[in-house]
DNA sequence: TGTACATCAGTGAACGCGCGTTCACTGATGTAC
DNA sequence: TGTACATCAGTGAACGCGCGTTCACTGATGTAC
């Protein structure tokens, strides 16, 4: 009812209450993903970020209705950081050369993981139990990362780059792709998008076996390399580098 | 002090007791994995396993010294069974193709994760937060898998059926794959060691993404084949297949 | 500019539940002689 | 075969802690007139 052109008299008193609205909003973000690093998402706590928030732990019922729906925040959080450390780094690779720019994504990927394991946890490790994530809102959220490597690769097939040997996979495996073109508007043949697919799988599967402590404390004394190769081994069984790059068989970390 | 040979007659009761104590110790691991099934490792709770065994809770601890304890007793448990599974699929593999043989241990390893998801997110997941894994007692067990794989491509490159391309790797990266030779009492060289180590970030991720729930509900209609083509992709890329094999390109589930 | 009212932030108590772990104890089972 | 003792399984109470969520409330901030 109040019109938009509330005089700005009151503006500076009026923000005072909407200011702080956002600031705890903020700082229960903030301890959310605190908490998360300590005591993972199973142990997140209301009462223990209204405790440290120094405030009454009915008080944050007032910013958040309930566990669950904190947990979805700091998940779409979560989502959206990575997705933007993803688009940066993509963003700030050599335009022209697909191949250095699909490593910045996998690296940027890697970095952010190694940034906040908890985090990471959060977004590709074991689900929650008893919690399951709202789909209209995490959904695509969730997809933007695996979206931008798509569509990388489709830069990379429209520039001719890609080996496209022209494999026939199974009918079955055929239309389980044709869902995937569908979802991501993609127009790659069976060959590419499954190359998409697999190094998704490397990614994940390298980033949450380094970040979740498989390897043990002390095996490797530059896993950023060992990491880099797994993803060059995939990218260069997909991509052609035309241009004479000497010798980018293994690239130093692009991350950020 | 009592020797070995206890009069037969004195066994029957004599087990009794013993007996009882199997018994409820493989009552309580197999109410453990249940209830990691429906509360994760985080909610693993000693008190609702005396509950649901009937007993109080105090009585649990004849059996079991801590829950951290019960947690260490699953988690050994757990690489165990995956170890069998795996050994057993690749036992009844075909022994001479090598190709096929991982196939399998792949396979293996992605069927037993969907029927157990809860132990394959205890063993592959998110770390459980304020729990460490005792090494001494989990290292063996957990690297049983891993160790299987470089076996058989130990074999494969034996029978030089491994597509050796020898690749220069950085020199801090050569010295890391020294450390997984020496602990794996391998001997492979740094291209297949390397493909090796894809292979098992592949395998790793691919499953988790399926098992924990990152494909959505209804995207994939024959997961196993988007599995078996992306292990197939790797495989393809470091294992020869000498004899002619019609179409492997994407094998069926060998698993089990 | 001043007053009357509505909105909102935070309080404190309460409900009802969970947990790991210790301890002194009873009564049954097993063992040594 | 029978008795005395040791071992063990399970009890029940207790300690001290945690949690999510609701509710009636006070007092401050913001708004309409």
């Amino acid at each position: 009812m109040p019109p938009a052109d509330t005089p700005p008299s009151r503006a500076t008193t009026s923000r005072s209450r909407a200011q702080n609205r956002q600031v705890m909003e903020s700082e229960i973000l903030r301890l959310g993903r605190e908490h998360l690093r300590t005591h993972g998402a199973a142990g997140l706590s209301l009462r223990a970020i209204a405790r440290e928030l120094g405030v009454v732990s009915s008080a944050v019922y007032r910013y958040v209705p309930s566990r669950d729906e904190l947990l979805t925040l700091l998940l779409v959080e979560g989502y959206t950081d990575l997705g933007e450390a993803v688009d940066a780094a993509a963003d700030a690779a050599e335009p022209a050369d697909s191949y250095v720019r699909i490593l910045a994504v996998a690296n940027a990927i890697r970095s952010w993981a190694i940034n906040d394991p908890a985090r990471w946890a959060l977004l590709y490790g074991s689900p929650v139990p008893g919690y399951a994530a709202p789909a209209d809102r995490t959904v695509a959220p969730g997809t933007r990362v695996i979206a931008r490597l798509l569509a990388e690769l489709a830069d990379a097939h429209a520039a001719g780059r890609t080996t496209d040997r022209r494999t026939s996979l199974p009918a079955e495996l055929s239309t389980d792709l044709d869902a995937i073109r569908t979802e991501f508007a993609s127009t790659l043949p069976d060959g590419v998008l499954l190359a998409g697919t697999l190094l998704w799988s490397t990614v994940i599967g390298a980033t949450s076996l380094e970040v979740f402590g498989q390897y043990g404390t002390d095996t490797f004394a530059a896993p950023e390399q060992l990491f880099g190769a797994q993803v060059d081994a995939v990218l260069s069984a997909i991509l052609r580098r035309d241009r004479p790059t000497p010798d980018p068989r293994v690239l130093p970390d692009h991350a950020e």
